[in-house]
DNA sequence: CACAAGAATGACAACGTTGTAAAAATGATT
DNA sequence: AATCATTTTTACAACGTTGTCATTCTTGTG
């Protein structure tokens, strides 16, 4: 690779000159930039960041470590956020991704430490408490989609609960009274929190118990989280006769789409249909189009570095680990 | 940061004999492994990867530039692969978006080139063909799901043709005659090579022509790419009554299938359902369950990486650029 | 005990940059 | 033409490593 200092013998200037032309120092005279310009466009250079980190101790790489993120449509956006803002800030992002086969935390924060990464991002697939070692007080570090066990990170999150809350006003504000709640797994704690927000709304409405109905879509054997939304939007449609459903998420919908498209039931009609997600391309191919809470990964991911910059500019300063909680927004569209 | 020399103060030894000791070199006592590595331990000291760079001038990175690639979920499986295989050959990948607000190819190329990247990869969304720049050449570059306008470069694409012909016969295998191929926009070289291998197919079968039927489920208005799924299907249904319909995309299949429950016909039995994708959950979810042609996304992925390290060990030895067609699997489930 | 051979260690340059301070060139003023 | 202030340029140390080679310490042998 050519170095500042070829280009400076070229130019016919130190290579310090050099530097100062790169780096659009002042005070190089006008005939001496354009010599070294030239020089710099014939031999192709291009500074080293490398070098530059080792001197000006500033490496401008964020690590983002994502437990198995990548593989899952939905929170892409979240690194595709984070991807924007690191760019839009001048960072670069050095993304590691955590396997069932590498599920070692440290090893990738290791990993970061070694590339001088000036914060660390951790995501997560799926909204979930997760255990940290002391080794993540390392560096100035954020949890997006997560949330410690100890509460001892700063946290970005959607608001799973007054998701629930929200959507669930809506179904009753626009008339529907007996709804069927198809949750997600209940370990989950995004589950919780909406259930929560979907009980907190029923009771404002003074709804009675035995108009609502809570099931899951999920059923957890043997580690693995196996789905059974088909079975359980039948049987539930059938027996609880609902006149709205609302649903974890919006491959879940496809299922009670499909069953209620059998039953010969006109969704947005006959019965409401209300889910969580916003999963690329799905409410929109769907008829009619599926009204669905969006998560909120996107700006959650650009919070996520603005929150990690912010705790690498006063990282000397202490401060309490704040835990922000994104409002999700409803895509209202036909199906209830 | 704690540097190798702070190590060798505590250690009471040379700086050099703790390099000896952190890159694993023979001859070092081992009464002095012992101290030294109490003292890193101690301080925690993590070599830094920047200074070993500039000495070493081998930086370990490649370079991953993505067009959208990562919001869209089926070819994230890319990305995973690349990262996977990455990590394995002990690299470390370097992400960059471009987006249609940073369309510009050519400066995330100048970042891979800033930070010494010793190859790079660039990944499209759609099985497609795209112009590259002369900057291109300066390092060993390796395309993966799509190719270059002048077929210059190492390229890494699912075999779409073969993938079309194979879902073809099978169908024709097990007995289907009247079948309705749904395809993606035309413009898409996915499609136009998915079409050639069912057209072949169909040949060799000796089917005549009216026996089928191709159809577009996407319509290009003004640059944007508009899904006509719905609208298609009910009508090729309705009006050439298939006996199978074979889908350019899992989320068109979905479309087909509410089609069909609403017209009370069975899948797997009245009628077959075949595409393309085994999109993330989507064929799993479905009742009865997808059969639909897996991309190699992910292989594709491990394979750009290996590529890329075969011409980066090769870089001073003339070649001819390869071009890679990757079979695509059947998922053979109860759809047809 | 002297010596050689081999093992272990250390001193120091080098990598490509940035930062600091000193030197040189330029221009304005007398 | 001499002086001074200002602008521009250069020389060189520093960053945290690796690579080279010289030096010192062990150990075994005669």
């Amino acid at each position: 690779m050519v170095t500042i200092k070829q280009v400076a013998e070229l130019a016919g200037v130190s290579f310090k000159t050099v530097a100062r032309v790169v780096n659009k120092e002042p005070g190089v005279k006008a005939s001496n930039v354009e010599k070294v310009e030239d020089a710099i466009a014939k031999l192709g250079y291009r500074p080293n960041k490398a070098a530059s980190l080792i001197r000006k101790k500033q490496s401008d790489i964020i690590g983002f470590i994502s437990d198995e993120i990548s593989t899952t449509p939905a929170s892409v956006a979240i690194l595709k956020g984070a991807q924007d803002m690191a760019w839009e800030q001048g960072k670069t992002l050095m993304v590691f991704n955590l396997d069932l086969k590498h599920p070692n935390k440290d090893k990738l924060y290791e990993e970061c430490l070694q590339h001088r990464s000036e914060g660390i991002i951790y995501g997560a697939m799926y909204h979930q408490s997760v255990e940290f070692s002391e080794l993540f007080k390392t560096l100035p570090t954020v949890l997006v989609n997560c949330v410690s066990a100890q509460n001892d990170f700063t946290s970005i999150v959607p608001d799973d609960e007054l998701a629930g809350y929200y959507v669930t006003k809506q179904l009753l504000y626009k008339g529907y009274r007996r709804i069927a709640f198809l949750n997600l797994n209940p370990e989950i704690m995004a589950a919780q929190q909406r259930q929560q927000g979907f009980l907190k709304a029923m009771q404002e409405y003074g709804i009675p118990e035995e108009q609502w109905h809570i099931d899951t879509i999920e059923k957890v054997v043997e580690g693995r989280t196996v789905n059974i939304a088909g079975e359980v939007a039948k049987q539930v449609i059938q027996e609880f006769k609902p006149d709205a459903v609302l649903c974890g998420k919006d491959l879940a919908a496809i299922k009670v789409y499909l069953v209620l498209e059998r039953l010969g039931l006109t969704i947005g009609k006959d019965i409401g249909v209300a889910s969580f997600d916003n999963w690329h391309d799905i409410p929109e191919i769907l008829e009619p189009q599926l009204s669905t809470m969006a998560l909120p990964y996107y700006e959650m991911g650009r919070m996520a570095v603005a929150q990690v910059l912010g705790l690498i500019t006063n990282k000397n300063k202490a401060h309490q680990p704040t835990h922000y909680k994104v409002p999700c927004l409803l895509f209202d569209r036909e199906s209830f």
